[in-house]
DNA sequence: TCCCGTAGTGCAGTAAATGCGAACTAATGA
DNA sequence: TCATTAGTTCGCATTTACTGCACTACGGGA
């Protein structure tokens, strides 16, 4: 198994940033890392995420989302701590993210009051 | 040839808007659009970013970024005027590009001047 | 009006990315 | 040592993207 890789804060690129968070599991994984208090593992959200998602599946989006420097993964025993990289993106693209998600849980409250 | 589609400025999604601004080409096309005064053609862009881009797929470029919404284009004679949906999305994401464009004016700074 | 040039679109083949089941690795504990 | 749990990797099927070529649409002569 070859060893995860994290890109340095300096490397974080926009693109890769908009790419990850451009599908919908990857963008829903990511809200809940970032306002879950304490790391996650990646099960987590193969149930969290209404519909089951093959962990196969599961296993490339964290990738995605780490190779784009969004999320740290380490691994403690046998499970893995995913936590956000908030900080260090802010460093990198200060108020990138502060709008990104709150343009995203706008979407989501629009969402879940469908028009009267 | 079916008619141009444009979302309502409600029916935009974030979704759209950072997979379309996560291609590197649709997003040089995006930033010039946006600090262009007056409407620009397609074809505007095949010489204008360095490398020469096959008509064809520009043209599925201008596509992608006008069903996101960023982009309304509208024919002029022969002719394509293109101009940025930027008013719209700021008021449906407010913020959102403020934040998007500034981390990509950014980042394009730092490959001009490499690391001394 | 007919023909030509220019701007952009649609199509079809191919290339690249994604999704997912099945087999695998790695760590833990009985 | 064997079973269990958490994730990863591989390989194949499906989807999506790129691009050359033929096409449409419009405008301007002659």
């Amino acid at each position: 198994m070859r060893p995860l890789t994290h890109p340095s804060t300096d490397d974080v690129s926009l693109e890769a940033i908009l790419h990850a968070l451009s599908d919908p599991v990857r963008m829903a994984i990511y809200a809940e890392l970032e306002h879950a208090d304490g790391p996650q593992s990646c099960t987590r959200f193969a149930t969290a995420l209404e519909r089951g998602i093959p962990k196969s599946t599961l296993s490339q989006h964290f990738r995605v989302l780490r190779e784009a420097g969004l999320v740290h993964s380490e691994r403690q025993g046998v499970e893995m701590r995913n936590t956000s990289r908030r900080a260090d993106i802010d460093r990198r693209f200060p108020g990138l993210l502060d709008a990104i998600m709150s343009a995203y849980r706008q979407q989501m409250g629009e969402r879940s009051t469908p028009a009267s």
